[in-house]
DNA sequence: TTCATTAATTAACATATGTTATTTCGTGTG
DNA sequence: CACACGAAATAACATATGTTAATTAATGAA
């Protein structure tokens, strides 16, 4: 057992020898192409990430035919389709290999299935399903409170990686903006 | 053991008798008068609610002063402060009453101390958080995907009843757009 | 290296929103 | 019932964004 598997969990102090068997009969080491759609809308998505290397990106795409970047997930982050992840339900969203990537990835199915009779397992989940939580929050109030022009600076402050990593065609419906006023915040924000 | 109580929490199948009465013991019920402030930044809030009549809106000051609706709570939803309730951390927002409203409030400590040993507690709070996590992700596509006129026509639709009980100068930060665009939006959708 | 393709920038114009101020409406209180 | 207060609507203007199109830059494949 090994690949960072144990690193993976060793924060998740709670967990005894015998859970991180179980959760490692449960999952499995992929990876993806950059480029690479991993899911896809009307599909019960089976599992649950945990990023090892690489960035993902969650998007849909609208009546008007835009695709519309609402999630990015990088090193350490927990990714999943919303809707197969809390209710078992066919996703909403596509999920997209922006780099090459090495997830973890755990049967959701499985997951649920260990927790019905581990209460440590439950526990390592409800804490993940909380970290998620957390940021969604964040990301509400990050489009309730801010500008535009304000978010982009937020994230170069607090995520400055994902200006290097993602292209801005992406970054700017992830900011709620065309790729065109974009391009006009950035230079604002260069000159002055 | 009643007012509702019991009902709450019927949906639970899994609950035992004697997790209710774990349950009850943790859990009181509160009422709020119309314009009370029920918590602030900065204070650890102790309780998760779970709103048996009224509305409760959650906001921010931003450092310009101006208060940002981010979330507006009714009947059988789950509400509390996002810091508080799933890291134990002093609030950053706001709770309000907007009505006059009648709560079950769960002690988030004692909470956490049930959920320690009682799996099936656990599961219900897995489940609650759940449930949240699942509003917040269809919030963040809310803002992501739609502009602010189909926003509020998506509220007119899924939501009714959010403009008739919440003021417009709430619904508007809600919405993402000052009082003044709120208002044009409304005339413009009722002309044509 | 060259070429083709996509991404990003810039430009020009239309439009929605923000801002500030004024007016109208509605509510609740005395 | 009248009045005061806050909410909502309206107006006028400034500004940021959206849209479409053209240009430049960057990328990847042959």
């Amino acid at each position: 057992m090994d690949n960072g598997f144990k690193e993976a969990f060793n924060r998740f102090k709670f967990l005894k020898l015998t859970d991180l068997v179980a959760l490692f009969k449960i999952a499995t080491l992929k990876s993806y192409k950059k480029g690479e759609i991993i899911a896809e809308p009307g599909k019960v998505f089976e599992y649950a990430f945990l990023i090892r290397k690489g960035l993902i990106r969650t998007y849909v795409i609208t009546p008007e035919g835009e695709e519309k970047t609402i999630r990015l997930a990088l090193e350490k982050d927990f990714t999943s389709c919303g809707q197969s992840m809390l209710f078992g339900k066919a996703s909403t969203e596509y999920l997209e290999a922006m780099e090459d990537c090495k997830v973890i990835a755990i049967n959701i199915q499985k997951l649920n299935k260990l927790c019905e009779d581990n209460i440590r397992i439950l526990r390592l989940h409800h804490e993940g399903i909380k970290e998620a939580f957390g940021d969604a929050i964040e990301r509400v109030e990050f489009f309730t409170i801010l500008t535009p022009e304000q978010r982009y600076q937020r994230i170069m402050d607090e995520s400055p990686e994902l200006i290097q990593r993602v292209p801005q065609k992406f970054l700017a419906s992830y900011l709620g903006v065309t790729t065109v006023s974009l391009s006009r915040i950035r230079t604002r924000l260069i000159t002055g």
